[in-house]
RNA sequence: GGGUCGGUGCCCGAGCGGCCAAUGGGAUCUGGCUGUAAACCAGACGGCUUUGCCUACGGGGGUUCAAAUCCCUCCCGGCCCA
């Protein structure tokens, strides 16, 4: 596999320390590493272009290393970042390392192989903990100038700053990820670190120390970022909220809608970073996104795609139908399992029978709802339009009662496009 | 400590005795258009028992028929002096 040339194609090279990296990467046998800030219990789909750069490596016969910064976590990466972080408890970065251990067994082979090309998970903080500040100092930081360290792109903004400023605790964030690089390479002859265009500072850092402590050749290759249309990070839904790789957190649904709304103009780019398609069928969507870009057929494929990889075919498949159920068709129509996977992420909240058959001021059940936050703001809504009840809109004088009721207990009540309540009658 | 300017709705920011629930911009929300989009257009944006009433313009007190607007005092912030 020509990995110079997928990479160049997905837009995926940024940066990288030697010109025949790529080369030696196709040959396979390289061990590569990137690390994770355990600073919650799941992956987010901003973590999932290391891993999956990862797991294309792996692909090319190299073998992965994820590192999970359960040292490093403990001191804050002040990488372009612009105030001072919250430092972790032991026992939270415990919890998030477990929880991010079983979602990288999705992506990335742990199982045992010919050629040595299995995953391993790794901690940081196997080494750096038992660390003694005066052997750290005299034989690591002993290699670094901090002349070299503020001159770092990465915390120019932090040393400018002199309201918030940097604590000496995260100025040496730096030494220890580097201190990572030249354990992963004596442990495990780990001479390649891949990461986000952000990293490159730390990451030539560390294989300068390799050279340095170790005499070994060490690389270091970088990826763009990935940023939306406006500028501004991709990753968050539209409510601000990370998309998460955990089902509990963010629904299948919910991850497979995020990509579906892909703008037009980063779709090809997403495309490129988070599926494994090949180079023609890429091209194809690129084609037909420009020709019929209502169909969003792209984003159609992306998002089945990237659900498939993290829930599974089935989920995403179910993601798909859903979508439709609940933006194409009457909701009325479906069946009563699929109208529950439709309305599985919306709050709900029961209601007696009886006050259903009595009928239901719509103001009120709005405000029940927790779709209007006071009953001027509910009449406001209702006068606009802007309330339907199972997919018809609701007039602003009528009444929710038992005739409206799906499958003799459900009322879907939504206000605008995307504000979802399910009411069960109990 | 002295002086001075200021503290207005989610944010910025007008208003400087009645016509002020308070101009304008941004954010947000709803509707229209559309591709479950962007852009654009329109409307809404303190609460309520809604042609009216109540609570609000840093806190408290006062003047007045009437105060966000004037006075006193306290708290907080900027700037200048010490």
């Amino acid at each position: 596999m020509n990995v110079r040339e997928d990479w160049v194609f997905r837009g995926l090279f940024h940066q990288s320390t030697s010109d025949d990296l790529f080369e030696r990467l196709s040959a396979g046998g390289i061990t590569t590493y990137a690390g994770f800030d355990p600073t919650g219990t799941s992956l987010h789909i901003g973590h999932l272009i290391p891993v999956l750069n990862l797991r294309r490596l792996q692909l090319a016969g190299n073998r992965p290393i994820a590192l999970a910064g359960g040292g490093t976590g403990l001191i804050g990466d002040p990488s372009f970042k612009a105030t001072e972080r919250l430092i972790l408890s032991d026992a939270e970065i415990a919890h998030n390392i477990e929880g991010i251990r079983s979602q990288l067994g999705r992506f990335l082979d742990f199982g045992p192989s010919k050629n040595d090309t299995t995953a391993l998970l790794l901690d940081n903080a196997t080494w750096l903990r038992p660390l003694v500040l005066t052997d750290f100092l005299r034989d690591v930081g002993k290699h670094f100038t901090v002349n070299q360290m503020i001159a770092k792109e990465s915390v120019k903004s932090r040393l400018e700053r002199v309201d918030v400023g940097i604590s000496y605790t995260e100025f040496s964030y730096m030494l220890l990820q580097s201190y990572d690089f030249h354990e992963l390479f004596r442990r495990h002859n780990c001479t390649l670190q891949i990461g986000g265009s952000d990293q490159w500072g730390n990451i030539t850092m560390g294989a300068e120390l390799v050279r340095k402590l170790d005499g070994g050749s060490a690389d270091g290759l970088t990826s763009p970022l990935l940023l939306r249309a406006d500028g501004t990070k991709f990753g968050k839904s539209e409510l601000g909220d990370n998309v998460w790789l955990d089902a509990d957190m963010t629904s299948p649904f919910v991850m497979h809608q995020f990509f579906l709304n892909s703008d037009d103009s980063i779709t090809p780019q997403l495309l490129r970073f988070f599926t494994f398609l090949d180079h023609d069928e890429i091209l194809s969507l690129d084609e037909r996104l420009k020709a019929a870009p209502q169909e969003r057929l792209a984003q159609r494929v992306l998002a089945n795609e990237v659900v498939a990889l993290v829930h599974g075919e089935e989920a995403a498949k179910a993601a798909e139908r859903a979508g439709e159920a609940l933006f194409g068709e009457s909701i009325g129509d479906l069946d009563e399992k699929m109208l529950l996977e439709v309305v599985a992420d919306a709050p709900s909240s029961t209601f007696a029978r009886s006050e259903v058959v009595e009928g239901i001021d719509g103001a009120d059940l709005l405000v029940r709802c927790e779709l209007a936050k006071s009953l001027s703001e509910a009449r406001r809504f209702l006068d606009q339009g802007g309330v339907y009840v199972n997919n018809r809109r609701l007039a602003a004088d009528a009444k929710v009662n038992a005739t409206f009721l799906l499958h003799d207990r459900y009322l879907v009540v939504r206000r605008g496009r995307r504000s979802l309540h399910l009411v069960v009658v109990g």
